[in-house]
DNA sequence: AACGGGAATGAAAATCATTTTCATTTGTGA
DNA sequence: TCACAAATGAAAATGATTTTCATTCCCGTT
């Protein structure tokens, strides 16, 4: 596998850490940048293996790659405008762990998303 | 814009209430019927449009057609042998309307998967 | 410095779901 | 029967993502 190309995660945080790879494509040609969009395709999903960023998904399909912090959190998303808010797990966090051992599962980790309308759209 | 095909949602309903554009096309097909696929296009949006059906979106970025009414669950899903077991949501479904609500977010869906080794793994 | 091999890069082609175009067929009411 | 709108689907277009593959870059060794 390939090592991401730093100036990817750097454009992706000027974007406001939220941006699908065409966004970042178009970002960093309009700064003068020379990069091929099969590299930043690379650096992102490489990033996303790394756990350091999240892939979502837009209404329409596309791939929105998201620099995520260290603290365990939960998404809020706008389908319209992409808004994103970070949340508290809250009662997920118990669930998750009733629902598996109630199940014989152990060793366990889960995933939690809202997508709905923002206030603006 | 037009009324959607019988056949399509009846096929639908036959696949389990819960297949991609592309694959009510196939089983259509091994089951003999003649139609295009753009019919299925436009008659899987006239449904989510009149919301006899939902659209969700898989990993990979397709589109899911799931029938409404179908009861809402959740997956508990095992990471090394692919074993589900369907669980409900339980205090998920508050939570995501608070955290909704709180945000000013409106017409929310949301989606939660929990993966881990089960009990033979 | 010259050499060599593996990693990184990116242009171009391939893939694949979905949408658009547009010519043809079908249904329906006057 | 006629006219006309709606429905259909083949084919082309679109657009994101992936694959191919030749070239370039990096780095340690001779
Ligand atoms: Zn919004
Ligand atoms: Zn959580
Ligand atoms: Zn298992
Ligand atoms: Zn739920």
């Amino acid at each position: 596998m390939s090592r991401s190309n730093p100036r990817v995660l750097s454009t992706l945080e000027r974007a406001g850490g939220f941006a699908s790879a065409q966004e970042v494509y178009r970002l960093m040609q309009r700064e003068g940048e020379s990069i091929g969009l099969t590299t930043i395709y690379r650096s992102l999903q490489s990033l996303v293996n790394d756990k350091i960023v999240d892939v979502l998904r837009r209404d329409d399909g596309e791939a929105i790659y998201r620099l995520c912090g260290e603290a365990h959190h939960h998404h809020l998303v706008c389908k319209s405008c992409g808004d994103t808010v970070e949340i508290e797990g809250g009662a997920i966090e118990k669930w998750a762990k009733v629902m598996a051992e109630e199940h014989g599962f152990r060793d366990i980790g889960h995933t939690a998303e809202i997508f709905g309308l923002c206030a603006k759209c």
